[in-house]
DNA sequence: GTTAGCATGTAAGGAGTTACATGATTTT
DNA sequence: AAAATCATGTAACTCCTTACATGCTAAC
């Protein structure tokens, strides 16, 4: 009974999936992928790249002659096997529990383009319901323990419980589009829909600073 | 040189100074104040307790003949020492690059009631900068890697982003009352201010639906 | 009389971190 | 020549989890 279900090997293999990389490129896209962008180190990435070369999901070899723009050393570039390959569509089309709790979502949601349109549906669901679950708990022990609290310690509470609650508007808005109902909510939120028909206005991705 | 500066012990002792506690009650109310409400384990707690206890800074007393409603075991009410008071004073006191990353934020803002004006302040100013640094590199990276990404990947960076962004907003709030600039911001979001004058609205605390 | 909640613990282990070690290449 | 970035790895450690073990009390 595996406790924590390893989020790192997954997102390594369907990184791979996509396309071969080298270690210290991995790293960079793990980062954005592996959600709230943690800076995952070397000292858990390369022993992981290793224990999966290990069980024949990957090979790595060495690419000497590709010289792109920067630095030439060693430069070991993996690439998923078949087993790999097969392995991670068993993965990708797993959609128990595990899928849904926190650690593991997003790097599912990650890789939704490899995985089938029934099993994204019930990987958005379930961690519909369990986020649903969590606010239910949530407020009951708000209700019991409002009075003795602080106004900080409320303030805590009410802005967690607002996360939460935005995260199942933003569920609702990716199960919609998922159904095909592309009809934009005509009350309520600024957005019209949440799916990536256009990033702009939020992110602003355009100004590059060049600096560090 | 520790590396993720424990952020069980500060919560137990913050919780403590409010008032003495048994392990499994404070068990509930850790579970709010530790962030994301994730259910702590009591494989975590009581070894903690024990710790702290060693170094002098709770003692637990037998508490026999409290019987308010449920339940009478040993009961062991845990309460701060004259040193543990002092440590947490210590604790809660310092501003350090610590006191604002992801792990540790929560917990000290949840003792934020406990901690003097000018600490609070450089903690969520030192927030405040951490967010916007990390919406700066990732801004970037975004705009380097996003011709690469299928339309999922790109929505959870939308959303991540998105979400940083809104936490940034919130702390702008926070900062606003610290400085006891009252105003509400006449433009932009829905609530006139974050910190917590009245919380309704958004929680609805009050359905007790007593179910589970 | 058995399920559910209260209450306290221990042992083993997992997933990831920091700190260290090394060296090539590019930029300043 | 120095600093930054690219690139790969190991050893020790930490915080926390799961699984197990125990027993009391309340409710159905």
């Amino acid at each position: 009974m595996r406790g924590r279900t390893d989020v790192l090997e997954p997102a390594i293999l369907g990184l791979l999936a996509e396309s071969p990389m080298h270690g210290y490129e991995l790293r960079k896209r793990l980062n954005l992928v592996l959600g709230s962008f943690r800076a995952l180190s070397y000292g858990s990435l390369y022993p992981c790249l290793k224990g999966l070369a290990d069980r024949g999901w990957i090979v790595g070899v060495d690419a000497p002659g590709d010289r792109t723009v920067a630095s030439k050393r060693a430069r070991i570039v993996y690439q998923l096997t078949a087993e790999g390959k097969e392995h991670l569509q068993q993965v990708l089309s797993s959609s128990g529990p595990a899928a849904w709790e926190d650690e593991n979502f997003d790097v599912r949601f990650a890789f939704f383009a490899q995985t089938d349109a029934e099993t994204r549906m019930r990987i958005l669901e379930g961690r519909r319901i369990r986020l649903t679950e969590r606010l239910e708990t949530f407020r009951q022990s708000f209700a019991r323990t409002r009075e003795r609290m602080d106004e900080y310690t409320l303030e805590l509470q009410r802005h967690g419980l607002e996360q939460v609650e935005r995260e199942v508007r933003w569920l609702d808005d990716l199960i919609d589009n998922e159904r095909g109902t592309r009809r934009a909510r005509p009350e309520g939120g600024g957005r019209p829909a949440a799916a990536a028909d256009d990033a702009e206005g939020t992110t602003e991705a355009r100004n590059e600073k060049e600096r560090g």
